[in-house]
DNA sequence: CGGGCGATTGATTGCCTTCAAACGTGGTGG
DNA sequence: CCACCACGTTTGAAGGCAATCAATCGCCCG
C-alpha cells in the first residue's frame, strides 16, 4: 500500500531545516540499490516499498543491519564510499539526492549540519538497540523484539504485513529461518499473534509479545 | 601506563575545526560516570584508562557497547538524556565539556557541525561492525576479532595490556567468561598468541589470528 | 599465611543449527 | 482452466556449540 502523498513529492526531508529535491527511482524486488566499497554518490529515502542494508563477513554470511520503510534515509555517508549494502526488499520507489547537495547544504547552513547529525545520531542510536539484541537475547525474545520493533513503526495498527521473507528476518536477528519460522509457531500456539498468511501478522496480544522479549 | 603529553592538557578536540576545554576527572575502576536515562550534561575524552559504555536488558543482562581508551570520545548525545550507561574500567582520568559548549560551538560554526558529524558517524560504523560480530560470528571468531582490533588500536605493537576483565570482555562481545577463556587458551595452544598472565596478550602469530577471525 | 576475587578447566545441559522432508502458494505453460 | 513447478515456509529429528554448573588454580593484598 502506497501513500500517495508521500509518492507525490521527490523531496527528501532530512528534517525541519534540510529539504533536497532529487530524483525517483524504481527497483525490483532484490535488485541492489549501491554495494559496500561503491562510491557514495547519492543519499536515499525510501517512498514505497521496503529496503534492507546489510553486510558481509569474508565468509559469505550475510548481516542485515536494518530495513527501511518509507520515509526512511539511507545512504548516508561521511567518508566517499559506502560501508554497507543496500537492496530492494520488495519492488520499491526510492529518492535519490546527490551527496554533492548534501555536502554543500551541510556547509553553508548549521542548521542542515546539525539536521544530517540528528539523522546519524537516530541511526547510531537504533544500531545500538540492535547490538543489544544480538548480544544478549535468545531466539523468541529476539524475533518478538522484532515484531515489536516493526509494530511501532505502523502508527496504531495492530496488523502487519512484513515486506521481508524468514531468510531476512534471520539475517537481521542472527538466527536461521527455521529457528524464526519455530518462533513465529510459538507465538501464535501461545495466542500472541495470528498467521492469516506467513507474510501477515495480526498482534493478538502484543503484552504476551513484550513478555516474550524480556527487555 | 599514561601517556604524560595528553595528561597534560584539558582539552578535548573533536576534530580540527572543534577543540573546547574542559575540566578533568579522576574515576576510580568501576565507579559509574553516568547512568542510563540521567541528563546529558557533559561530553566526556578519555586522557589515561579505560571507559566502558554499556546498556541492560530488563532482566539484568549487561552488553558493552564499547571500550573507551585514551584520545577516544564519549557520551556524546542529541537528545537530552544519556542513551547508555559509562563506567571506568580501570582508573582513569577523564576530561569534561559541557554541552551547552559543544551545542553552542555547533550552532555557530559549521565546521564544528561538521566535526561532531564525523565523531558520530565513526561511531556508528563502530556500532554496525559490531553488530555483524554479534549477529554472523562463532566464539571463536568473536575473541580474534576482538584481539586484532584491540591491537590495531596499540600502533605497531604486538603487545597489548588488557584493561579489562575476562567479564566485561564476555559482555562485549555476547559470550560468557568461560567461553572468552576458552578461545583465549585455544589461541594460545595454537601458539597464535602468547598469555605471560592474563591480562597481558602477546601477538605471537596474527595472520593467524585473522584466519581464527574468517571475516 | 590466609582470604578473596578473577581466571581456567572439566562435565553436563540445553538451545539453536543443521539436515531432511513435506507443505502451501503463486505463477506459468499446456 | 487446470496441472505442474519453483520457491518460501513449516515441521521434525539429530547434532554441535556455547551456556551452565562445578571445582580448582593462581594471584594480589591484607
Amino acid at each position: 500500500m502506497i501513500t500517495s502523498f508521500e509518492a507525490a513529492t521527490d523531496i527528501i526531508e532530512f528534517g525541519p531545516q534540510l529539504s533536497l529535491r532529487g530524483v525517483r527511482m524504481h527497483f525490483a524486488r532484490n535488485a541492489e540499490i549501491f554495494g559496500e566499497g561503491e562510491e557514495a554518490e547519492y543519499v536515499y529515502r525510501v517512498v514505497s516499498g521496503a529496503v534492507r542494508t546489510m553486510r558481509f563477513t569474508s565468509d559469505g554470511r550475510r548481516q542485515i543491519l536494518g530495513f527501511h520503510l518509507p520515509g526512511d534515509i539511507f545512504g548516508v555517508e561521511i567518508g566517499d564510499t559506502h560501508s554497507l549494502s543496500a537492496e530492494a526488499v520488495s519492488g520499491c520507489d526510492v529518492v535519490l539526492v546527490r551527496r554533492s547537495c548534501v555536502d554543500k547544504a551541510v556547509s553553508e547552513n548549521t542548521g542542515a549540519a546539525r539536521a544530517l547529525l540528528t539523522l546519524t545520531s537516530e541511526h547510531l542510536s537504533s544500531a545500538r538497540a540492535h547490538a543489544l539484541v544480538l548480544g544478549r537475547k535468545g531466539a523468541g525474545e529476539r524475533v518478538a523484539a522484532f515484531l515489536l520493533e516493526l509494530a511501532g513503526r505502523f502508527v496504531s495498527k495492530n496488523e502487519l504485513d512484513l515486506p521481508m521473507s524468514r531468510a531476512d528476518i534471520a539475517d537481521y536477528l542472527g538466527l536461521t529461518i527455521e529457528t524464526v519460522s519455530r518462533a513465529f509457531s510459538e507465538f501464535e500456539r501461545e495466542c500472541a499473534i495470528a498467521l492469516p498468511s506467513s507474510r501477515h501478522v495480526v498482534m493478538r496480544n502484543p503484552s504476551a509479545l513484550m513478555h516474550y522479549e524480556a527487555a
